[in-house]
DNA sequence: TACATTACTGACCGCCCAGTCAGTACCTTG
DNA sequence: CAAGGTACTGACTGGGCGGTCAGTAATGTA
């Protein structure tokens, strides 16, 4: 199982190598990449093939056309993402709490942390670009997912563990924050390295904020208990 | 103070008009639409000089390049942004609850709602191909906007008002749901009307669920919540 | 009306890049 | 080792687009 592929110059009088099985996927990582951080206009079609160590000809071997190849990007990165999800969640068995905490912690270990993260700065920058694959993301993604929270906070309103709240609205307050930290992993974060966010930690105060939220009980009474974090 | 410049085609023989004064802003406001919608390398030159109904020489007598007008349409639309903000803050007498649910209402009306709000995706999709930018980005924009959220967020903690908590992550927390709003309104939104979200509700709730989460006292956690990293 | 100034035009140039294809070299099979 | 099949290459092409500039027409001045 060689993973050499990205040497390309490195090594001088590398043998040609034939290996059919294997050039796809190098080529739609290679690809994944290249789209996530330059967009997929600014791309060149030789870059990708390069970065997957063979020639432009063997890239249109694989694929009809720059835009296949996008479309397949996507396709590949977002299949069985969210059925894993989904299965995990429905094995739970803790409180509504845990299992929203688990779910964003999961999520960013799966998702946010991996190199499929960047799928989502890639379609938000270029679907208006490609419409048709708009369709797709939505019945894909962004509904399963969406339904799979709500389920959670729903479930959670059901057992008077949260207190009653709309649903739909609540989930976007959710998981927004984990989205943007992924968009600005890969965009401003990949520039500067002090615009860098610590993932963890603003995904565990987002937790914590969230769910006292949906917790309390419509309490007035600040507690007096002024520490002092107060850093930035 | 004629408005009429994106007819381009619909007037066939409108004669030719000198406007010197007029055509750096009507350039500057076609450009920022077409680099939102379609991604600054998708996007041609001539495109952007028909919208601002001039030809494409005229764009190059006022930009002496695409990039260099580019980097205009970032710093125009951002300048005063801000600055306007954080007076707005700093006149305000009420409660830090009121304060902060009015700074998110007041930032989706001023920005959120209007063209410059494209400047956040355009800002996201092409930081990595130009990180020049992004010390700016960051100098003009990201830290004055946390730095006045977090010091509301503060202010709130010191009266008592709000539990304490890491300002610098529950920042994030707070406006990440309004960002990604914006970026919903000029990716998905903008392809599927069905895509749409509905700002002012989820805003709305936003702000219930987080005033809630700061003003509750630290109540004990229901069933048993693993504080911290209770995972690998 | 005649002339000077200059905002504006659009045809043109050269580079760049998506996509092609005739040829090359690796592998398998005998 | 010979031969046939095919995965792979890279030089080539055609169109598209960033950028230029000689020319045009609107405006100001007399």
């Amino acid at each position: 199982m060689p993973q050499r592929a990205i040497s390309s110059a490195a090594s001088p009088a590398a043998t040609r190598q034939r290996r059919k099985e294997a050039r796809p996927q190098e080529l739609l990582d290679a690809a994944l990449d290249l789209f996530v951080a330059k967009g997929f206009a600014a791309t060149r079609c030789e870059e990708v093939a390069s970065r997957a160590g063979v020639s432009k000809g063997t890239l249109y071997l694989y694929y009809p056309s720059k835009e296949e190849l996008l479309k397949e990007v996507i396709r590949r990165n977002v299949v069985n993402q969210i059925a894993e999800g989904i299965e995990i969640v429905r094995a739970f068995e803790g409180s509504s709490s845990e299992l929203l905490g688990n779910v964003l912690r999961l999520w960013w270990e799966r998702v946010g942390e991996t190199r499929a993260s960047g799928i989502l700065k890639l379609m938000m920058s270029e679907v208006r670009n490609f419409p048709e694959i708009a369709q797709f993301w939505i019945d894909e993604v962004t509904s399963p997912a969406d339904r799979m929270v709500a389920e959670i906070v729903q479930r959670g309103i059901d057992s008077g563990e949260f207190r009653p709240v709309h649903v739909g609205d609540v989930v976007h307050a959710l998981i927004s924050p984990l989205l943007f930290l992924v968009m600005n992993k890969h965009s401003l974060g990949a520039c500067l390295p002090s615009a860098k966010l610590d993932p963890k930690a603003i995904i565990e105060a987002q937790i914590d904020l969230i769910l006292n939220g949906l917790h309390a009980p419509p309490i007035a009474k600040p507690a007096k208990k002024t520490k002092g974090p107060g850093r930035q």
